[in-house]
DNA sequence: TATGCACCTTCCCAGCATTGGAAGGTCAAG
DNA sequence: CTTGACCTTCCAATGCTGGGAAGGTGCATA
C-alpha cells in the first residue's frame, strides 16, 4: 500500500506520515525498489493510533511514551499515569480559559454596545494591570 | 525611555515588543540618533494594553483591531461584536477540552492501573475510529 | 582617557504541528 | 509514447516566544 492509501485509511495526512517518520515518532522502514513507502496494515494500525492519540490532545513526545508501551504490551500502570497527567493538563487549561470567559463575558455584558465612545473593555484592557 | 525600561514598566519582553513592531502590531517611529528605540508614556499605555489583550487570549490580528477601535474611539459597537465573538471561541474550545478531559479520565478510571498487560486506554487508542 | 559593564541594535535559529508548493522521478492506462 | 495521478525530497510559512551571536552605544569609574 502507498501512503495515500495509507493516508486515506488512517485518516493521517500524507505530509504528517513523513513528518511522523523523519521525528522518529514512527518507523521508515519498507520501501519499494523506486523509494516509495509500503504499509502493511499493521502499519495502518499504528497510524490509527498515532491519529487518535492526537485526537486526544496528546503530544508528539506523549504519543511516542504511549506508542512503545502500547507496542511492548507494557503495565497498564504507566500508561494511567500518562493519562492522568494529562487530565491534569486539561483541568488546568479549562479553567484558565473558563477564567478569561467569564471575566470578558461580563465586560461584553456591562458594555451598552451603541455609538457611545464609552467601552468598558476597552477600558479594562487599557487600565493599569 | 529606552526598550529595557519600556519593557519592566509594561510587561512586554524587549524581544515582542520588537516583533510587534516588526509585523506592524505596533509603530516604530522615534528612534534616537544612535538608533535606540524610544518610548513615552503613550507607548507604555499602548504596550499594556497589548500585554493585557494577550493575557485575555486575543490574537494579534484581534488585537490590531482592538487597538485601532481604542485609538480611533470608535463605537463600543464593535468592540463588543469582537468580544462577544471571542467569548464564543472560547466556549467551543473550552467545550472541546471537556469532553476530551471526560473521555480520558473515564478511560484512566477503568483503567486498573496494576502491572497485568490489558489497558483500556490503549485498547480505546488502538481501536477504531 | 581608557577600560569595563550594561544596554542597545540586527539577524539567525529553535520549538510546537501542520500546510503549501516547487522540482523532479515513477507508474499505470490509453 | 504520452498523460495524469501519484510519489519523492527540500524549503518556506504559520503564531508566539525565547536564546544567542556579533557588533555598536552610553555612562561611571580607575
Amino acid at each position: 500500500m502507498n501512503i495515500g492509501q495509507a493516508s486515506a485509511s488512517s485518516g493521517v495526512s500524507a505530509k504528517m506520515i513523513r513528518y511522523y517518520q523523519s521525528v522518529g515518532l514512527l518507523p521508515d522502514k519498507k520501501r519499494s525498489e523506486s523509494g516509495y513507502r509500503s504499509f502493511d496494515e499493521n502499519d495502518i494500525h499504528g497510524l490509527r493510533f498515532v491519529r487518535r492519540s492526537r485526537d486526544f490532545g496528546f503530544s508528539v513526545a506523549q504519543i511516542s511514551k504511549l506508542l512503545g508501551l502500547w507496542q511492548g504490551k507494557k503495565a497498564s500502570h504507566d500508561v494511567k499515569k500518562l493519562a492522568l497527567s494529562h487530565v491534569a493538563e486539561l483541568d488546568q487549561k479549562i479553567e484558565h480559559l473558563q477564567e478569561l470567559r467569564n471575566t470578558l463575558k461580563h465586560l461584553a455584558d456591562c458594555c451598552h454596545g451603541d455609538h457611545r465612545p464609552e467601552c468598558p473593555i476597552l477600558e479594562s484592557l487599557s487600565g493599569k494591570p
